[in-house]
DNA sequence: ATTAAAATGTTCGTATCTGTTCTTATTTGA
DNA sequence: TCAAATAAGAACAGATACGAACATTTTAAT
């Protein structure tokens, strides 16, 4: 994309007042509103802005937040119900790895109440949670923190993780493609999903229905090194065949 | 759902204030109190604000430890005035190690609008404080979490500090004795403590005035190792004298 | 000069936001 | 425990903002 000069005065004034209504501007640049929203659309989906029902705003970490906070909203009902059958299933003192995303964090809340677990996570949103069951040794991955979801990246997590083994491996991710790859945005989160595979007897895999044919960049692994999937609706076809083939477990949260 | 302005003005107010009644909100924004409803609810379902009959509060997890909330409470206008007074000291741009403690976490909220930081810590809280900075490059140290304040102790901690060397290790303690020895409860987070003084070209300490002669079991280090010290009211007899001798800068902040 | 492509303006159906009114919960004091 | 007071939430309506489709103008290249 390259801005044209009245993309960049836009960007200027939005920077310089914080925040300004479509009016304003469309006015200041003597264009319509609908021109001005065009130009917003732009700027906004490259991440230049943020905007909200009426006018734009500097994007901020605070913005960027609630949109995860929101993230964490869809489909809640059904990462709760994947996460109650994933603590079902994981026995009492146990070792845990347990990745970043929306539904790790519901799997964490529901085994506040296990006991004599040992969790290595690289999610501090998980760490925090898990901290407060006085009867769980949880270690933190060191390493970058990403501002976007308080995930932690980068090759020094790749590092420490690379020290331990452990029962379980527990990771969400972004889609499952038809040709049975698992595929996530971010491919410092990949490196470390990868590793945490690497580094756990057996893997398990949450991923709610929405993530069947969602496409996402990078691949994180092959369904056939996936032990377990637990998921809240019978996968769509040609899935079953799939996991069939590859070896792999489904259970289906009610 | 993108926040508007005025959601965001909100969620500052209630930060600055700690908590605060809807009829006031909607007041100083100049909307219904129904309107204000609307922004509460969205902003507490996105765990941004917590609500209670009558108004709304910085969020918490209530099952976090009480007793550490408490302590965060106790002094805390002393406790906001160091931290001022070192976030107005350390320069835009230059790298930290953050220790455990109330203190260190007041720290860690002033240095919200600081541009260019590169903060290490082994503090979970201010690792999620610090990453809501977008222009700040958040490293958590690898570790074993204590579940009482969030900090991450223990060898391999120590291992993960020692990669690095920063400019201003600042460090809060629980205790100052009158033989110069600086002294704190845990020996784990005392290795931690004495790594950070190891892998910091200059040492700052934060201690309120209440830290002064109090006795705790395990040294940390001596006065002589530290550059400034910041405190919240001249340093009782013989501790001037003291620091003095140990080449320690003393700042009180007003 | 001609033409294609890009940018801008116009119109209109849809979505979102806000205030009003009314009903249902919760708190508080007797 | 009950009743009055206050807060919360649901439902509706009006105002405003948004985005899509199409028409028009400007720009650039041959």
């Amino acid at each position: 994309m390259t801005p044209n000069p009245r993309q960049l005065d836009l960007l200027d004034q939005v920077r310089a007042r914080g925040s300004v209504s479509l009016e304003t501007l469309a006015a200041s640049f003597e264009v319509t509103l609908q021109t001005l929203r065009r130009d917003v659309k732009l700027l906004s989906e490259a991440g230049l802005l943020a905007r909200f029902h009426g006018g734009v705003r500097v994007p901020g970490s605070t913005t960027e937040n609630i949109a995860y906070r929101q993230r964490q909203l869809l489909n809640e009902a059904a990462k709760q119900r994947i996460a109650r059958a994933i603590a079902l299933a994981v026995p009492e003192g146990c070792s845990l790895i347990i990745n970043i995303g929306t539904t790790t964090e519901a799997i964490a809340r529901e085994l506040l109440r296990h006991k004599g677990l040992r969790v290595i996570t690289n999610n501090l949103n998980v760490a925090a949670i898990l901290s407060d069951n006085a009867d769980c040794e949880v270690i933190v991955a060191g390493g970058v923190v990403r501002s976007r979801d308080r995930g932690i990246v980068g090759e020094a997590t790749v590092d420490f993780i690379r020290q331990f083994k452990v029962d379980i491996g527990l990771i969400g991710i972004s889609g499952i493609e038809d040709d049975g790859s698992l595929r996530d945005f971010d491919y410092r989160e990949v490196r470390v999903a990868q590793t945490i595979i690497e580094r756990s007897r057996e893997v398990w895999l949450a991923a709610d229905h929405s993530k069947f044919n969602r496409p996402a960049m990078v691949e994180v692994a092959r369904l056939s090194q996936v032990g377990t999937l637990f998921t809240d609706a019978p996968p769509p076809s040609p899935f079953p065949a799939l996991l069939g083939e590859a070896g792999v477990a489904c259970k289906v949260a009610a």
